[in-house]
DNA sequence: GCCAACGTTGGC
DNA sequence: GCCAACGTTGGC
């Protein structure tokens, strides 16, 4: 449905400024058939690669997020078919450890209207949420699982969004360093 | 609009 | 447990 006529401008729930420098390509318009790659961190702890794999239709809803940019790459970036790096963050070692794939892209956060939920945010509202989150289905486990250990040995990745801007839960990977890692986990 | 204080992430 | 790197908040 699209959204109500209001005689107001529309107030968007995203900030004001676009983003922009090194990483505002990935949430240009694409070329038809273009596909990108990202990566989303989780801590094993809290939900693993297993938990995936063993999750109905190996599919889970990446609620949650609760960073701006992030939000951002989720909303605007990720479409359908995208391949997803799996993460494993405050693991010992920390480690990409699988492949997904975003079968449906950014829809609003329900977990954020939730007063009960630990993600529950009053600012979001369901007619201008704040937060969004994408579907990812896991594809295939990583024979090799990838550190960041070795990741950072390798001067190809020494520009990854995932060493450059170390805390973001959800960045985006080029195809270069898609290509390199995929290649090292084998 | 500046910036100090504070909170969070996450490697080590 | 420590602390660096940031994002957010709020006083002014």
């Amino acid at each position: 449905m699209p959204p109500k006529k209001s005689s107001s401008p529309k107030k968007s729930a995203a900030p004001a400024a676009p983003y922009t420098g090194k990483w505002a390509a990935v949430l240009a318009p694409r070329q038809k058939g273009e596909k990108r790659h990202w990566l989303v961190k989780s801590e094993p702890e809290t939900f693993s690669f297993d938990d995936l794999w063993k999750s109905p239709g190996r599919t889970t809803h990446w609620h949650g997020v609760r960073n701006s940019t992030a939000r951002n790459f989720m909303r605007d970036g990720m479409k359908k078919g995208d391949t997803v790096f799996f993460y494993h963050s405050m693991a010992d070692p920390p480690q990409i450890v699988g492949i997904c794939e975003v079968v449906r892209e950014g829809y609003p956060d329900d977990s954020a209207f939730d007063p009960g939920s630990d993600y529950f945010d009053a600012r979001s509202k369901r007619d201008a949420p704040t937060w969004y989150m994408v579907d990812v289905k896991a594809t295939k486990r990583l024979k090799s699982p990838v550190t960041l250990h070795a990741i950072k040995q390798i001067p190809a990745l020494s520009e990854m969004a995932l060493v450059r801007l170390s805390r973001l839960s959800v960045s985006p990977v080029t195809q270069a360093e898609w290509d390199t890692i995929v290649e090292m986990s084998e």
